[in-house]
DNA sequence: TGCTTTTATCGAACCGGTTCGATACACATG
DNA sequence: CATGTGTATCGAACCGGTTCGATAAAAGCA
């Protein structure tokens, strides 16, 4: 049998609440008597129960982790780094992480993750998109929610989101500075949050180096940001007559479709055309040339959803939005354009 | 407040324990009392407190995932969907998955996954290979433990494992229907406890068509399943001239290897020599020809282990192993042989 | 010295379930 | 009719923590 507070007690000849209050850090306990328990404690090698802990201040020390299973077991293993760094950093703060995915694409009206239905989280995160019913439910329940890497429109909970605008500036602007002046914006899925926040900083790329920017030289195709639909945007826009010597894509997925397409379109890369990603995935330094993108830490970004949740959840307080921060990553996909032909 | 069992109780006209009876199925209950005691619940929407359940019946209802942070965190979602299975069939048995990955190459002495620090999982599943010294550390725990997708020798838990004699032989028997008889199995490293199966699986189907098998056919390269080692290892023994019509591969990562090989020697592919991968990883169904192999269900797998554990937890017993099916999957890198010219 | 404040510890009650002996009625049996 | 057995429910004790009012010694202050 494990020991208990009672047993620690005895042992240190004190009282189970002055144990109690040793763990907590609370009242005012003699440094003689703290030690003698914290040398109990050490002697029995005694861990609190945290079903005990749980009942009497009703909370569970557990959180909650929603992640579309779509999105989850797709070979990208984004959400999955997410995860571990959420899971890593809550070892600091005590908390168990009970990770759950939902059907991404519900149809059926799918039951709530069981532990929201039995109240057995302290908070919850969210990780990418998830069906808006569900959103709207888990609201209602009053938990504290953290919403990672996306951005639910009316969800007036905090957030942890990617510098989509400050990654899409960089990128572009490292596109400037190699001396391109064309430069496309190819996307899928064209309401997509964080699509509307690159294009956006795109945008203010071009403002700030006084750079026209034109409805050509922007597209996007289908519900989705995948290679095909990266692939089908390029490749409609080049055959309409527009050629740009760089792209910036909406993510890497996208940018595998342009670096497809324009192998079919026989262009040489980069020589006639610099692209840059978006996210960093695996894949992104294996293809070839290697793809120059913007770098998102998965980990940090988790660990950072976990501390602002943990915030929430003890010291309460409105809905917050942070950013986390992105790193250009300078592969073989970009390189300065070709000299013009007058 | 979220109601409790003194509130149902209440509302039904019946004490506190006997709506415990109800809810755990125990003891003699009048239909009439019962009907409204659940009815009672529903009106409440009442659920009972996991914490309050635990402090009594001194289980969690939590079970502990481990799996290697570099297994894990990989491209190709093995364990993220093996993970999957489990969570979904946890669901059944009002179970909770803690998941929580540890260095895979651990040097340091790495602590203890929390919830086994703290007691706080009726039992563990151990996904893939992890430190042997993990697996020493977590058995002198006495928790009932699973490994999945992992024999590690002189751990006398449960295991649940992958068919890989029954995989590779209805591969190589694939092969031998389609008319083969030079048939080859290349791996990486050959003393992978999968490998090993794998080939005896192999040689069990050569036997049973009563074709001989031949030392100059097994090729192995390297201390992991690569496709790097699949390209060397095929290429070492088709220089040295043996020239076989099909290979079976110890995974598809070799075989992709053996397929980039087979370019490289100008072989036609299928015409010129037959493939089959084992595993069924994502990439298989993109590459060119698409890759015919043995099907691993990740979920499934989960699923089962989950089972085993579940099973030892409550009914206790001993060690048992469980191998979960495979499926053939036919693409389009195997198809018949030339004729011989005589 | 007498009175207030601070420091230090105790112990009973409570959190929300489960367990199990006590109790009591209904019905069958000899 | 006495006795035994199966059915049905109750309620007190318990699981292992936390909380907080009670208590008292030590320190500060007039």
């Amino acid at each position: 049998m494990a020991p208990t507070i009672r047993d620690v007690a005895k042992l240190a000849n004190v009282a189970p609440s002055t144990v109690s209050a040793v763990l907590n850090d609370k009242r005012y306990i003699k440094a003689e008597t703290r030690a003698r328990i914290l040398s109990a404690i050490q002697k029995l090698d005694y861990t609190p129960s945290r079903s005990a802990r749980g009942l009497a201040n009703r909370t569970s020390g557990n959180i909650g982790f929603i992640v579309a299973n779509t999105h989850f077991s797709h070979a990208e293993p984004f959400y999955t780094r997410v995860f571990l760094g959420v899971e890593f950093e809550a070892r600091h703060h005590d908390l168990y992480v009970l990770l759950t995915s939902v059907n991404g694409k519900a149809q059926k009206p799918e039951p709530m993750p069981r532990f929201l239905l039995e109240q057995n989280v302290d908070g919850v995160l969210i990780a990418g998109r998830v069906p808006d019913k569900l959103l709207k439910e888990v609201m209602q329940r009053k938990v504290p929610t953290v919403l990672v890497d996306y951005d639910g429109k009316a969800c007036d909970c905090s957030k942890v989101l990617i510098d989509n605008e400050e990654g899409a500036r960089a990128a572009t602007a490292h596109l400037l500075d190699l001396g391109h002046r064309d430069i496309a914006f190819v996307g899928g899925e064209k309401d997509h949050p964080s699509a509307v926040e690159r294009l956006r900083g795109y945008h203010q790329a071009l403002a700030t180096a006084k750079v026209a920017p034109s409805e050509e030289l922007e597209v996007f195709e289908g519900d989705t940001m995948s290679t095909e639909n990266g692939s089908k945007a390029f490749t409609r826009m080049w055959k309409s007559g527009t050629h740009p010597t760089a792209v910036v894509c909406a993510n890497d997925a996208t940018a595998f479709g342009v670096q497809l397409a324009a192998k079919e379109l026989k262009l040489k890369l980069p020589e006639d055309l610099s692209l840059m990603g978006f996210d960093d995935v695996v894949m992104s330094g294996l293809v070839d040339p290697p793809l120059s993108t913007i770098r998102v830490d998965k980990e940090e970004l988790g660990a950072t959803a976990l501390r602002v949740l943990v915030d929430r959840i003890r010291r309460g307080g409105g809905a917050t939005t942070t950013r986390v921060g992105v790193e250009l990553i300078q592969r073989g996909s970009t390189m300065p354009p070709r000299e013009k032909k007058n």
